[in-house]
DNA sequence: TCTGTAATTGCGAGCCGGTCGCAACTAGCG
DNA sequence: CGCTAGTTGCGACCGGCTCGCAATTACAGA
């Protein structure tokens, strides 16, 4: 799923190990739940939900809920480690920092597509050039239908 | 779209008769509360969300039901008299076609500005060159940080 | 190594935007 | 004017997400 291999993320940026020591430096405990939260994503690897990411936990702390997969989403946000997407519609988005990319979302299927750098930059610099408007491509999603979803 | 994207949007585009004979014109009946929608929109002007535009609807037709706003919403966005936009969390907000245009949301002060048809062409563009997706502006906002938010 | 204690978890209830099934109602054709 | 299928109102329901609370657990300090 991640078809990018020149700006490519490095999964060994958050090892469960220096993770620990970012959850720590926040004054956060470093848990089994928030380990097997880390090394899903890790293990996935790319934009994913918070069901799917729940499914992927459970393989390594099999009674994890739902609940804490999505408090301990917020606070890998909060330190940095990962970053949530807001998809328009359906549920959002979780990612590794460092794997922050434009996504777009498909409204009929829920497939996810990442857009190629190049378009992204090009409409990010053109949106500040006209409006003033600094764009965040790695918060937010863009919707429309995949190719196998359109006729 | 609409081929004059210069000029500002003109209300009497969609007076209750000429959306009648669109509703008419996929089969749809023009029924009380459907017109007190489209009134609603028509009175507001820009985008709103359901429940704003319930309220709204209640001055027109003051039984109608929730549901049957949303049920209208998506009838009159079928027919192309509206259309519904997914701005980050929240409800989603309705405007009248006519209206549309790829937004950016400053995630700071909730500015809206419109971005440049141009932009946005070259991204669908693109977008679907190089992924097969058929992005939908106008169904979704970007997010970013407006110039006076940003130093 | 053991202990105290505050952070964290599991769980279920709850919230919110939105949809659905169904019986009653009604637009509009004939 | 009557018929009938499209619509409505209503309440139950759904999915994503949050919250309150008692039980559990990480980890600083003894």
């Amino acid at each position: 799923m991640r078809p990018e291999p020149s700006k490519a993320f490095d999964p060994g940026e958050w090892e469960p190990e220096r993770a620990g020591e970012a959850l720590r430096a926040h004054g956060c405990r470093v848990t089994q739940p928030r380990v097997a939260v880390l090394r899903a994503l890790l293990e996935h690897g790319g934009t994913i939900d918070a069901l799917g990411l729940t499914a992927l936990a459970q393989r390594y702390e099999p009674g994890i809920h739902e609940a804490t997969v999505y408090r301990t989403v917020n606070v890998l946000s909060e330190v940095g480690i990962a970053s949530h997407v807001h998809a328009g519609h359906g549920p959002s988005l979780v990612r590794l920092a460092g794997d922050e990319q434009l996504v777009a979302v498909c409204r009929d299927c829920g497939a996810i597509a990442p857009i190629p750098e190049e378009s992204v930059a090009q409409l990010v610099e053109s949106v500040e050039a006209r409006t003033g408007f600094l764009l965040e491509p790695g918060h937010f999603a863009l919707e429309g239908v995949c190719g196998e979803c359109s006729p």
